[in-house]
RNA sequence: GAUUCAGUAGCUCAGUAGGUAGAGCACAUCCCUUUUAAGGAUGGGGUCCUGGGUCCGAAUCCCAGCUGGAUCACCA
């Protein structure tokens, strides 16, 4: 990188680097530095009394300065939170050399440095909880100036609020604003108690295929890749569910995954085109009792975060004790519609959901008629943690039709918060069946719905030698963690959500400078200028060209020797 | 994909009947021994998103594009 594209403030830090290295300092040493202590545990257990605390050695950024003199105030920021160090000049240099404070605190040390300190805790004054540093080391040096944040009394000055930059650059993120490690802390929380919930009833955490040769498992669009040396197509996983089943059949009476899976769909605050999901297959159990662990482990979520079943969600109070409600899909859709369609075909269907606004196609089936309308009339009003049960047989086709109901399958979902957050059914694990089904998908694929299922041969050969009745349960992390962390965007809860990739200025290499006769030290600056591309040199104004050369050269005090107008013309001509 | 709003200093934001680009924080210099979003004073810093057009003159008006937000459609 070319010095003349720093800001100001980035040549002064590299500047102070320099510096610091003249000083004999290290700005990025190797070796370990050993904490003792961290901010919130000194700020939550000090107490003047006890005189606690009297040798302190912590670690972190620098997020704030106050300079008086001999005397200084910084605020250091670690992994949780913050604490005021109090610096004197004479006790950080107990002799007659100043410069450690003189120079390298007052004027080497910037906003977002990660130092060490050692020292004692006092109070101020003024009533703060403050580090007395006796010894301040560098640890690393900042480059870039840090957003300032600053708050007083739980106001907000000058937040880091952009969210284009927040997701692009989350690192910075995640520096000045603390409420967003938080929500990371709260979801890993999530999973964790999940994790530890299951493996507490002993089953087994397993990892099956990403790159798949047919996807399968759920009604969606793949990503497709191509594997060079076997030369053929694969996908990227869109569920795991086949590939869990094959491990029940195999004989292992509970399996789960916490699963990455991939969606070539589009993208708004509830979809990212990777999303996390965690699939559970228990042998020998039915949707019954699936539900009832839904209820328990999600209770159990809730309260091993909050502290409590109820959870706050932008104006609702969000009530995850358990028992949940519950309706079947068709007496979800009587209570929101006023209409019974537990009877219809699918003309009557059809006409019913033009009737409600709904929009149909001609590529829809009935169970996709149906899943419409619950979604527009029914899903967006159930805001508590709400089991919808007994799904139409058309769009489940991996589930075991109803044990009492005809064209009905054992299947629910829990819906809060407006939103689906898991899938669960008694497993399909009739072979017979099972191809039965596959084949009806294949008929609404010709029909041109898009997200039809393919027929899986492997899957349905592991079927034939026999699958343990199974009930099997999907759950969305993401969406789960957004309630959880009263998020209202899929893109709080990813540290890195998928962005449009920023446009990158085209430049020409310094080549194609030289061989229109360009000094290669003037690339940069005509590159500075705003010509980053010879076409762009060719059709400038060579006058006023040379103009902006010289002032660049002038002003950033780069000391060439200026081009003669001649020769500017020639770059311009040639 | 559609509609709509936005893009000005490192950050948060003002600004315009078209007429020399502003503030606060940050940064620099000087002063200052316990300050509390902010100690005092002085100062430097800009491709006003990009490219066209209108005009004597565009950050401002028009057109196109890029990026993002919001809403809607599909999907979990």
């Amino acid at each position: 990188m070319s010095l003349i594209e720093l800001s100001e403030q980035e040549l002064i830090r590299r500047q102070a680097l320099e510096e610091l290295l003249k000083l004999g300092i290290n700005p990025y040493p190797a070796e370990k530095y050993e904490v003792n202590a961290t901010t919130s545990e000194i700020i939550a257990n000090y107490s003047d009394e006890k005189k606690n605390y009297q040798n302190v050695t912590i670690a972190g950024r620098i997020m704030s300065r106050r300079i008086m003199g001999t005397a200084s105030f910084a605020e250091l920021q670690d992994e949780k939170g913050r604490i005021q160090l109090y610096l004197n000049r004479d006790n950080i240099c107990t002799d007659e050399d100043k410069t450690l404070y003189n120079i390298v605190f007052k004027r080497l040390i910037d906003i977002g440095d990660i130092v060490g300190v050692t020292g004692y805790i006092f109070i101020t004054k003024m009533g703060e909880i403050s580090v007395h540093v006796s010894n301040i080391k560098m640890l690393s040096k900042s480059l870039r100036p840090l957003p300032i944040v600053k708050e007083k009394d739980g106001q907000i000055f000058d937040a880091f609020t952009d969210p284009e930059q927040r997701y692009r650059n989350r690192s910075l993120d995640l520096i000045v604003n603390p409420h967003v490690k938080e929500t990371f802390i709260k979801r890993t929380k999530v999973v964790n108690t999940m994790r530890d919930y299951l493996n507490s009833k002993s089953y087994i955490e397993v990892e099956t295929p990403i790159l798949q040769p047919l996807y399968g498992g759920a009604a969606a669009r793949p990503f497709k890749t191509h594997h060079n040396t076997l030369d053929q197509t694969l996908y990227l996983r869109i569920a795991n569910e086949l590939y869990l089943k094959r491990l029940i059949i195999g004989g292992f009476d509970g399996v789960y995954e916490f699963s990455k899976d991939f969606r070539n769909e589009g993208m708004d605050r509830f979809h990212n085109p990777e999303f996390t999901q965690m699939e559970l297959y228990v042998a020998y159990k039915d949707y019954f009792w699936m539900l009832e662990l839904v209820e328990e482990m999600v209770e159990k979520v809730a309260l091993n975060v909050h502290g409590s079943t109820q959870v706050t969600v932008g104006e609702n109070i969000i009530d995850f004790k358990r028992p949940w409600k519950r309706y079947t899909m068709y007496s979800a859709i009587k209570e929101f519609t006023g209409i019974d369609i537990s009877e219809m075909n699918e003309e009557q269907l059809k006409e019913t959901a033009i009737k409600l606004n709904v929009n149909v196609d001609i590529t829809m089936g009935k169970g996709k008629i149906i899943d419409e309308i619950f979604g527009v009339h029914c899903e967006p009003k159930l805001i508590q943690p709400t089991f919808i049960m007994d799904y139409p047989i058309e769009m489940s086709p991996l589930a075991k039709k109803h044990r009492s109901v005809n064209g009905l399958v054992e299947r629910f979902e829990a819906i809060c918060n407006g939103k689906e957050i898991c899938n669960a059914y008694s497993e399909l694990n009739d072979p017979i069946d099972q191809r039965n089904r596959f084949e009806e998908q294949l008929l609404l694929a010709k029909r041109g719905d898009e997200e039809a299922m393919v027929l899986d041969e492997e899957f349905l050969h592991a079927m034939e030698y026999g699958m343990p009745p199974t009930s099997g349960l999907g759950i969305g992390i993401d969406r789960l963690a957004m309630i959880i962390t009263n998020s209202v965007s899929i893109q709080d809860v990813l540290f890195f959500p998928q962005m449009r990739p920023e446009k990158k200025l085209t430049r020409d290499d310094n080549e194609k400078y030289i061989s229109i006769g360009v000094p290669v030290q003037w690339i940069p600056i005509i590159q500075k200028a705003g010509y980053s591309t010879i076409e762009q040199v060719k059709k400038a104004n060579p006058n006023k060209l040379h103009q902006e050369l010289c002032g660049l050269n002038k002003k950033h005090k780069l000391e060439l020797q200026n081009p003669k107008i001649e020769e500017v013309k020639a770059w311009v001509e040639k």
